[in-house]
DNA sequence: TAAATATATGAACAGATGATCATATATTAA
DNA sequence: TTAATATATGATCATCTGTTCATATATTTA
């Protein structure tokens, strides 16, 4: 019979204190995919420019040339940052004429909004 | 007299279509100060390795040795990473002998991390 | 004290990130 | 069709990030 070895028990070399909390901790994981994903989402609220956009668009719809100058970056910057909520699901557009009006996708970027916040200023 | 200009004033060029949603969002926006550290606590919980270290430490307290395992990489890279996250609150510790018991240091984590993980599973 | 263990820290480096500039595309108006 | 406007995209580049390796510090045990 072969032996098939996990990765992670060949990682481990032994000097680990707790082996009962490394494979509970294993166990409430999360699956990579949705680890990542949530990291992702988490990093795209993490640029202070991305969060100002996204607070701002927490109050109304905006347009990339306001939002170019509400957060004082170019145009194009601001562009390029609203393709990537975007391709988070963070924001969504609606094109009326030669103008793309963004607005968030959902409620849950405002609720994590106020989360952080409260975090903040708990201490 | 002399005139007064704002940075902002100054850096609009009149391209802008709506500026009354500017100065709404101007209104509405969070103090500088606030919304970076909103953006630092955010982009500290982007990573996929401190995510992954953030939600094992929701179900209990691990020790470095523990998490390096968990998360397979090296005992000094989760050091590191356990620093940026001591610094910003997410987490404290507690030293019994020689071993530093890490866990979160307040409930908004876990919320965080719950309310993300309702906005991927949503659609 | 000396050795062993657990963690922290600093240097170094590959890879990622966010901005700008130049350019392309899309829509409207002339 | 042409010009003007609004946005998107690609290239480029300085800066930031996350990891490892080597080393330092702290605690316990011998």
């Amino acid at each position: 019979m072969e032996q098939i070895e996990t990765l992670a028990s060949e990682q481990c070399d032994c000097r680990c204190i707790h082996q009962d909390r490394v494979e509970a901790a294993r166990k409430h994981a999360l699956p990579d995919r949705e680890n990542d994903q949530a990291a992702a989402l988490f990093k795209a609220m993490g640029d202070p420019n991305r969060l100002r956009i996204l607070v701002a668009l927490d109050h109304g719809e905006m347009c990339v040339c306001d939002l170019a100058q509400f957060v004082g970056v170019s145009e194009s910057a601001v562009s390029h940052q609203l393709r990537q909520l975007r391709q988070l699901q963070l924001v969504t557009n609606r094109r009326e004429g030669p103008v793309l009006y963004y607005r968030l996708s959902d409620h849950h970027v405002s609720s994590l909004i106020q989360l952080a916040l409260e975090h903040l200023r708990e201490d």
